[in-house]
DNA sequence: CTCACGATTGGA
DNA sequence: CCAATCGTGAGC
């Protein structure tokens, strides 16, 4: 939704539980101010047949520029290319041949930026997660690359913008508490070997999906 | 065109 | 510890 969408209204009307985060000027801050707000927001999944599943993040990092583990340190390419864009929309790429990791775009056109999903909590389990790994419930999406495949995300939603509309597949609610400081941990980014040290990755301290505390 | 490797995961 | 598996990006 935008001011120029006909079914905008003023901020004082209609008061709602959650606020939705179509409006690409919240995304269009630096990753690492983005990244922890998102801990606690509420990412929708719905598809085609209008089935929705609604998970907590509870894991994320920030990729920016300067920042040599940052896909878009070095020069913008064919698969970075919607990290140059606009903020708010999704970066999805295929890591070693067989998982898919889920980014939303952040900060203004032309800076490569973003920040990765690194786990949800679901409030449902989705049928086609298979029973046969014995999942706990709490880690079918702990993990970058399993909560796209619990989700069924992949590179064909490559630069699709978040949008809470009919129709679309994916988008962010944030919740209208703020998460107390007090419950989120900040310490250093996962599987990577350059800038290993920058502190970008932000977890609930108590979540049960995060990959390690 | 070739080729080393990765923001991962599960299993030995 | 190691293999799976393939798109990407750098180098020739």
């Amino acid at each position: 939704m935008s001011h120029s969408d006909p079914a905008f209204q003023s901020p004082c009307s209609s008061p709602r539980k959650t606020k939705d985060l179509a409006e690409a000027d919240w995304f269009a801050r630096p990753s690492p101010e983005v990244a922890p707000e998102l801990l606690g927001c509420t990412l929708v999944r719905q598809f085609a047949d209008g089935s929705r599943y609604r998970c907590e993040i509870t894991e994320v990092e920030a990729y920016a520029p300067g920042d040599p583990a940052c896909h878009a340190y070095k020069r913008q390419t064919d698969r970075n290319r919607v990290m140059f864009g606009a903020a708010g929309h999704i970066y999805v790429y295929l890591i070693y041949g067989i998982y898919h990791c889920l980014n939303v775009v952040t900060d203004a056109e032309e800076v490569g930026s973003a920040v990765l999903i690194r786990a949800l909590t679901l409030d449902e389990l989705p049928p086609w997660i298979s029973d046969k790994k014995r999942r706990k419930p709490d880690r079918v999406a702990a993990g970058p690359g399993l909560l796209c495949m619990a989700l069924q995300l992949d590179r064909s939603h490559n630069g699709m913008a978040l949008s809470p509309k009919e129709g679309e597949a994916l988008w962010i609610e944030k919740s209208d508490r703020p998460i107390p400081h007090s419950d989120i941990v900040q310490t250093t980014r996962i599987g990577i070997t350059q800038g290993a040290d920058i502190p970008w990755r932000w977890y609930l301290r108590d979540s049960p999906s995060v990959s390690k505390p």
